[in-house]
DNA sequence: GTCATCATGTAAGCCGTTACATGATTGC
DNA sequence: GCAATCATGTAACGGCTTACATGATGAC
C-alpha cells in the first residue's frame, strides 16, 4: 500500500521523504496516512530494487538509471556542497530527492490493477487511475463492483436473518453498512457509467510516462501532470 | 480491537473458539473478521489476564474462577443434546469452552468506552453498545460524531484547495469521501436523537451482566442467537 | 478406511506504528 | 544564541495474517 502511494506521488514529481508525507496527507486525506518509520524505510526498499532513484535536486541527471548506482557521486556532490549554500541562490541541497524509475513505473502500473480486498488500496488506486489505459481502468472497477455487491449481499443476509429479534444497537449497524454498501456501489456504477460515455473526452491521458527519471530533467516548478486543466 | 470482539460475544454466551470465530463472521460482517492465528493467542492471553475462563462443558466446575462459579452444566447439557453423543457417557471434551469473568466484564466496559480513531472499532462499540449505560453511551456517540465532523471538515478542505485543477478520479475520490462521510455523520445524529428521545423506551437494556460466568448458568439452550432459522 | 469437518494451536512474517536519535536551516 | 521547523533515519514493538502441524469425530 505505501508502495502504492509513493510510487504515484513520485509518478508526478520528484520528491523527498518529508515532502512526500505531507503530499500523501493532504492528497490522500487522514485515510491513507504514512508515517515516517514506514516511508523511509520504503524508500530505501524501492530504491534498493531500483523502483526509485534519488536525484540531485540542483542538477537534473542526464543519464540516471543505469542499474548500478553511478548517481553516488552526484548524491555526494550535493552533500558536500550544502554547507555554504546559505542564503545565496542555490536552494538547501541537504534532502534526498526521490524519482521514479522505468523499473518504478512497470511496479506502479501493476500496484494499480492488482486486485485487493482492501478498502483503502481500491482507494489510492482509483486516486491514480489515469496513469492506467482505459481498460485497465475498467477492469479494476468492475472488480470492485464485483467486490461491492458480495459484501451487500452478505451484509443484507445479516439483516434479514437477524429480523426484528435484533437488539437495536446491532441492527443500526448492520442497516447503515447495507447503506453504506449500496452507496459505495451507487458511486462505482457512476464512474462505470462515466468511463463508459467518455471513451475520449478531451486529453490523452493514458501512459504519458512523463516524471520517470530517465526521461531526463522534470519540471517541479510548474505543472506538468495537469495537462490540460479541466 | 480482538479482545473488545471476543468479550463481547463472549458476555452473551459461553462458547469456543472455532464458534467464536463463526459468529464473530456472522455478527460482524466481513469487516471484522478474526483468523484463528489471532483468535487463539487472545483467547490464552485473556485467560491468563483472568478476563475469560475455561469451563468444563462435561463436568459444572465447582469453581473455575475465584468468585463464584456454577455453570457449564446447561451448557454440557445443550452441548449434548445437539448431537447425541455417542457411546461414552463422556461428551466430547476437546473443545474448550470460554466464559466471561467479572474482570472481563470490567474489561469489555472500558473497551466499550475508548475513544479510538478506528472506524472498525467504533463500528463494534456500538454493535455491542447496549452493554453500556445510557451515559456513556451519549458520550461514545458524542465523541465520534465530533471525530467524523472533524474528518469532514478536512476532506472538504482537500476538495476546495483541489479546486477545478484536480483530475477526474482524485476529484471523485474527494468527492465520495465527503458524501460518505456526510452519511455517517446523519447517522450518528439519528442514533444520538433517538438515544435522547428513548429514555427508556419499554425494555431495560442498561447493564444486565446476564452471560457472565460468576453469575451462574446461562440459558443457552433453543434460540440466543442462531435462533429459530426462520 | 478415508474424507470432510470440527477443533486447537504454533511459527514465521508482513506491515505498520510510536518513540527515539540526530542534525541542518531559518527566523528572531 | 535559541527555538521552530525541516529532514532523515533507526529500534522496538504490536497486531494480525498465512501457513503449517496435529488430532478427534462422524459420515459414507
Amino acid at each position: 500500500m505505501i508502495d502504492l502511494a509513493v510510487l504515484g506521488l513520485l509518478k508526478e514529481h520528484q520528491l523527498h521523504g518529508y515532502e512526500l508525507k505531507k503530499r500523501s496527507r493532504e492528497l490522500l486525506g487522514p485515510l491513507a496516512r504514512v508515517s515516517y518509520g514506514s516511508l523511509y524505510p520504503a524508500l530505501a526498499r524501492l530504491e534498493r530494487d531500483g523502483a526509485v532513484a534519488a536525484v540531485d535536486e540542483a542538477a537534473p541527471a542526464p543519464s540516471p538509471i543505469p542499474g548500478t548506482g553511478s548517481l553516488g557521486g552526484e548524491v555526494a556532490a550535493f552533500q558536500a556542497g550544502r554547507r555554504r549554500v546559505g542564503r545565496t541562490s542555490h536552494p538547501r541541497r541537504r534532502r534526498k530527492v526521490y524519482g521514479i524509475t522505468p523499473v518504478g513505473e512497470r511496479r506502479l502500473a501493476s500496484l494499480l490493477e492488482a486486485a485487493d480486498e482492501d478498502d483503502r488500496t481500491f482507494t489510492l488506486q482509483l486516486a491514480f487511475a489515469r496513469h492506467l489505459p482505459a481498460p485497465a481502468r475498467r477492469v479494476l472497477l468492475e472488480a470492485r463492483r464485483r467486490q461491492l455487491e458480495a459484501r451487500l449481499a452478505e451484509a443484507q443476509d445479516g439483516l434479514d436473518a437477524g429480523g426484528g429479534r435484533l437488539d437495536t444497537y446491532l441492527r443500526s449497524v448492520r442497516e447503515h453498512a447495507v447503506e453504506s454498501t449500496r452507496h459505495d456501489l451507487a458511486w462505482i456504477d457512476r464512474l462505470i457509467e462515466a468511463e463508459q460515455t467518455n471513451g475520449r473526452p478531451d486529453a490523452p491521458p493514458p501512459t504519458p510516462s512523463t516524471g520517470a527519471v530517465a526521461t531526463g530533467a522534470v519540471r517541479t516548478g510548474s505543472e506538468h501532470t495537469g495537462g490540460p486543466h479541466r
